[in-house]
DNA sequence: AAATTTTGCTACCGATCGGTACTGAACGGA
DNA sequence: TCCGTTCAGTACCGATCGGTAGCAAAATTT
């Protein structure tokens, strides 16, 4: 059997898509983040993204798919600054810079209060379980990348011998958390970001 | 026109209930807390609760309501250590406390991990933004007896003049929160309670 | 121009949602 | 004992849930 491959990717027999598949996600993922993975209905959801059902499952799959998929946007786009984070010099910047991006995206304005990570889906019912159990993954997929660099700043001196990673990592994700609950409750950016400074007060010196 | 007042509390007619109607809540408030208000199907609920539909209605209005007194209760129970928390003698104490008593609810064997008043509903559709509202002044409310409490703190010289109260109880309620979210992802109890540890190593001196 | 493929649309699927009408039985007060 | 009230249970309400079938129009390939 033969298998034609696309290298110029440029022929989609048929007729193309009428809409961008991206903005469309992006629609998705901010009602998702807004109502979280049981609140958004697919008429919620179809009618933010301006397309029918029937395009949307052509393009998508499935709600879940869906919401995997607009996770993953969200990772790359309002959460990217966990990314950055690890990328800062010393083990006190990279907590402070994660905090910080946390504040930020958390309480931006023209987007919805909170992360979606948290607020997605922290307790479901059966249909909602799959959701669930995707962020809770993503979220200690963040926790693993904090203690990863936390040892590897052990490592490297940069934080004192014996100091324990996997506490740290759990701290700063779970005053992300916090801040994150905190901003959908309502809190302001300025009030959250003294909360990120007081919690950064008591990191182990260099 | 004539009313009778019934003084003694002792004359219901017609046939008694044949349920506990605390138990059948604290059974209600378990569901709400592991599922979520949205994802907590009225059939789940009876179910659980080992009652009808109808005597559900009969007992406690609407869905809404079952979820407001599920609410007080767990206030009043799972998470009285709030209130016994604002009775420490030193501002350094309650944070102690308040944050010990978060770790041991969130992560009660037996009982759903996190907090009800976090997971219970943090984003909603339309038909769960009432019991979103509640939620959010809930967590409002636990922040601001804190931050009276803090206030007494400093009045009574056992704070530094000068600390922000408001701000010390968003940090305290943000860590308690962050708590939540990590326990409802499955973090264990002394993980948890090393992390509370941390949060309190950077507290004003008396 | 023919062939192919996906579009957008309506209408619909079975299942479940929160909530209610109806019923017969069980209980208390008179 | 009889009346009045509330019980628990079934069956059902309209609405909405996530997901699909079928179709004519549109757009790209060959």
């Amino acid at each position: 059997m033969l298998v034609d491959v696309d290298i110029t990717q440029k022929a989609p027999v048929g007729r193309p898509r009428g809409f961008d598949a991206d903005e469309a996600l992006e629609r998705a993922m901010l009602v998702f983040w807004e109502q979280g993975y049981e609140g958004a209905s697919l008429t919620d959801l179809t009618s933010a993204m301006g397309i029918t059902r029937t395009s949307m499952y052509a393009a998508f799959g499935n709600k879940e798919e869906l919401f995997r998929k607009a996770l993953e946007r969200y990772t790359e786009g309002p959460a990217a600054y966990g990314g950055w984070a690890l990328k800062e010099p010393t083990a006190r910047e990279v907590a402070a810079a994660f905090l910080a991006g946390s504040v930020r995206t958390s309480t931006c304005p023209g987007l919805p209060a909170g992360c979606l990570g948290v607020q997605g889906s922290l307790a479901a019912g059966d249909p909602g379980q799959v959701a669930r159990d995707t962020l809770t993954a993503w979220r200690n997929e963040g926790c693993s990348r904090l203690r990863e660099r936390f040892q590897r700043a052990v490592d490297e001196g940069d934080l004192p011998p014996g100091t324990d990673p996997e506490l740290l990592a759990r701290y700063v994700m779970t005053v992300a958390n916090g801040i994150a609950v905190q901003a959908a409750s309502g809190a302001g950016r300025d009030a959250l970001q003294k909360v990120a400074d007081m919690a950064l007060r008591n990191w182990p010196p260099a």
